[in-house]
DNA sequence: TCGCTGCTTCGATTGCCATCGAACTATGGA
DNA sequence: TCCATAGTTCGATGGCAATCGAAGCAGCGA
């Protein structure tokens, strides 16, 4: 054997990783996972329309591959995305097959609730997660400048007031503030531990509720009422 | 029917994008896209190892879903990657595969050449890649906060000095620094504009030459040690 | 002990899609 | 005008992987 031919392009394998989540079943239960809370693999199946044990065997293939993660509890097996990456790749994907269907005439109806407000893994997306960026930036709370974030001495003070201990989330090695892309809005809203932060407080408040079987945020009345008045947000045009 | 049947579910279609990377040949095909230069059917059939009649399929599959855009020149067709998304998107995937294949005891060699240096999209990758922004950092010229970027008065020097108009590529689009996470090396490089500044710097002065089949970019001696010694790199130990 | 439920394994079926040979069109050069 | 090359279209083939029924295993409660 010759060296050179040892020596043929070893790039990583990304067809093995695409083609797992371009299978239609195993992208709904990512899609699905990405609301951040574990689910189990009956839930996931009824997710991708399967039966349990085509479930199990695409679910048994990205745990090989490590997409996903398992917990086991009694009889049940919690699965849940491996890493923020996984997250953050599906996210990508999210955002180039939305503008690709949007420049193919809109075919179906968009699910209102899911374009207001969802949960993107771990922060809060939607209309009301732009707004929300949107209102962050028009109080100089947070700016931007070449798409990289800074959160300045007022919107400190600003989260420090709400009971947010920045010091701690600041000495994750996440980044504390992160543009992500919205593929409903084609806009910005906030990642990022602040936007986790955020949305933790949003859930301990009770002004909104998870939806059990989808990534779309509740709101009560209420609940919206204190986030607009806390945030400032600006009435819907 | 019912209001409520009509609006379920309607995310973006990841999969679709997800099977057609998925693919070993069209994988293949959209990695040696990666280098940035335009190729043309006929090479890429080279480079996913299929006739030229499989690739004009595959091509004409990722041209419909705007993976690519083609330009025609007489009797040649040169395809590119759409967008910096999908080079994003690739680059991500390409990282989470590295990681799993890492952790499932590495099988065959890494191509030394490609670990070396290579080209990513439009900016310089693998070791090299990674020597010179450890450089960049640990002489100020660009500091990091939070996984933020920013480039320093002392590099704004630095850039103005060796010819670049930072004022120009500040107005981009595009963030000027912004860290890009090396598959190869599990460290950062500098992308962005000014990394696409650097990279285009060193064609220009003829340092490096782009390898015509791969994404493997070969230093002459001369160019190498014209960029230790501009960069300040510190010689590998 | 029994039965219920969550999940997995096995095997047979099915349908899709990558593949390539052959034949075709189009461009450019001699 | 003719030939070589770049790329496409068509049709037949083959292989792989998703699917589900049936059967099995494993917790859990009564």
């Amino acid at each position: 054997m010759t060296a050179s031919q040892d020596f043929v392009l070893a790039q990583p394998n990304i067809a093995k990783v695409s083609a797992l989540i371009g299978e239609p079943a195993r992208a709904k239960m990512l899609l699905a996972l990405m609301g951040g809370k574990a689910l189990t693999a009956t839930e996931l199946a009824l997710e991708g329309a399967i039966t349990s044990q085509t479930a199990s065997s695409h679910l048994a293939k990205m745990l090989d591959s490590q997409l996903l993660v398992v917990q086991k509890q009694g009889r049940h097996k919690y699965f849940q995305l491996s890493s923020l990456e996984v997250a953050e790749l599906l996210e990508a994907l999210l955002n180039i097959s939305a503008k690709v269907e949007h420049s193919k005439v809109q075919t179906g109806p968009q699910d209102p609730q899911l374009r207001k407000s969802r949960i993107c893994y771990d922060h809060l997306a939607g209309e009301l997660g732009v707004s929300l960026f949107d209102s962050l930036k028009s109080n100089q709370y947070i700016t931007m400048q070449d798409s990289k974030l800074s959160l300045r001495a007022a919107g400190q003070d600003f989260f420090n007031a709400r009971g947010a201990d920045l010091t701690q989330l600041m000495q994750r090695r996440r980044p504390l503030c992160k543009n992500c892309l919205d593929w409903s809005e084609r806009r910005h809203h906030l990642a990022g531990s602040l936007g986790q932060w955020i949305l933790t407080d949003i859930m301990n408040q009770g002004w909104a509720t998870k939806a059990l079987d989808s990534r779309v945020l509740h709101f009560s009345d209420k609940g919206l009422r204190q986030l607009v008045k806390t945030y400032g947000l600006e009435a819907k045009a």
